[in-house]
DNA sequence: CAGTGGTCTAGACCACCAA
DNA sequence: TGGTGGTCTAGACCACTGC
């Protein structure tokens, strides 16, 4: 059978040929951005799925393998496939890669300090694909680990899509990622994220609010985090105090 | 079918039942450690493997899936499936994970100041599993790129390994990966590494081989390199400038 | 052209979960 | 017990490589 969903594109360099799961994996991706089914929710079995896009099981379950293996699609044996979602507390972390130098991590909070809307800056908007001037909500704040101010943020986000993010919203959510409640409150599920990491000296405002000298050395995380499409909606700075905690990261 | 290879193990808490496909993949991963097909060679093909276990060809295919996606193996549509190795281009950088802010990178060098024969520390056998005073390596020496140093490294390895290691061989090494030295002169193929990353001042030894002032933020990457089976076979920790240059990172 | 990996199918059976 | 994902098989055909 040579069945096809859609007629492959014929694009200049890239594949003459697309496999049929890669078709089935794109419709379902495409159900996933449409929010066709949410957050948490079970998609389809894969039974349902392979006879709604008349092809075989085995077709179908590679197409969610690959969704999987992006952490788009959560697989869980005997009950389901169901859309990930940043409110388990197993993902919770999934993008915080900061661990302590000894012994387990203390219990975690964050502090607000600012919400507001802005303009975006000329870097913001090239970031954020914006145009100068454009909506931004800038937060800043302070994630405490046993307590201690360990990370200063500068949160940059697109203000259309952000419209009712106040101050007093983000600190109800206190305690869980904040990409949870880009989630529950904004429709917007992050999926990826770049980051660019330094070394940078504290400026007197950065150590102040750490708790450090100024000039002390501080680890600059800066991440660019998108969702579907690879459309960016989040910029954000970090200042890591990394006197008592570390960076962790694993290659293969 | 229900063909077994070997017993499942049965331990308490781990999984009751080994996939055979998870069989047939230890299996192979048994042959690359013991050599039986070398770096850049390649393995037997699908059908020949299948014939050899005695199992189905899919199954020797889902095998070979998980170790091309852990980087053991390359496939080659129409050519075969070959055991990876640090020595192509490709992945030559795979572990440096540097780039520059702005533009392409320059052209690559190292400059190697020490290879000496030593003991091990406390702490270098703690990361690299052996008993302080075994004998080590430890080599230092600054990455170049456009002509700028802009890395310096102290790396350590156990001496039982690397026997007849020195810095001619190393530089006759120059411009390649010193991965791929490990390959082709000590049978050692690197497949994993753990990093932790911290800010720190130049002290004054690296702020002098690096060109900066002393107490320069530079980004400290401590790396613990593994081999099959886990067994680690290279500590180093480097010192990064990052005023030109970034570390980066990519999330999902 | 032969040989390799890559795709797709259809069907059987197993492991797991919830009701 | 029924439904879900997970495994395994056997066979057909396609895409790619090198001779």
């Amino acid at each position: 059978m040579t069945a096809t969903i859609q007629a492959p594109t014929v694009s200049p360099v890239a594949p003459t040929f697309l496999p049929l799961y890669r078709q089935i994996k794109a419709l379902v991706l495409r159900g996933l951005e449409a929010g066709e089914w949410k957050p948490g929710e079970a998609i389809p079995s894969e039974s349902e799925l392979a006879a709604r896009y008349r092809v075989s099981q085995g077709t179908v379950r590679k197409a969610i393998d690959e969704l999987a293996a992006e952490n788009l699609l959560v697989r869980r044996q005997g009950r389901g496939t169901f859309v990930a979602t940043h409110g388990e507390p197993r993902q919770q972390f999934r993008f915080l890669r900061l661990a302590p130098d000894h012994g387990e991590p203390g219990p975690y909070a964050s502090r607000t300090f600012e919400c507001r809307r802005g303009r975006a800056s000329a870097e913001a908007a090239r970031m954020l694909e914006l145009k100068p001037g454009d909506a931004v909500v800038a937060i800043r704040r302070v994630l405490l680990f046993g307590g201690e101010p360990i990370v200063l943020e500068d949160i940059t986000l697109p203000g259309a899509v952000f419209k009712g993010l106040t101050a007093e919203r983000l600190a109800e959510h206190e305690g869980a990622s904040i990409y949870h409640l880009y989630e529950t409150d904004f429709g917007t599920r992050m999926i990826r994220a770049d980051e660019k990491l330094k070394a940078a000296a504290a400026d007197p405002t950065a150590a102040r609010l750490l708790g450090v000298a100024a000039g002390t050395p501080l680890l600059s995380v800066e991440r660019v985090a998108f969702t579907y499409g690879d459309r960016p909606v989040e910029w954000r700075r970090g200042l890591y105090r990394t006197d008592r905690h570390h960076y962790t990261n694993a290659l293969y």
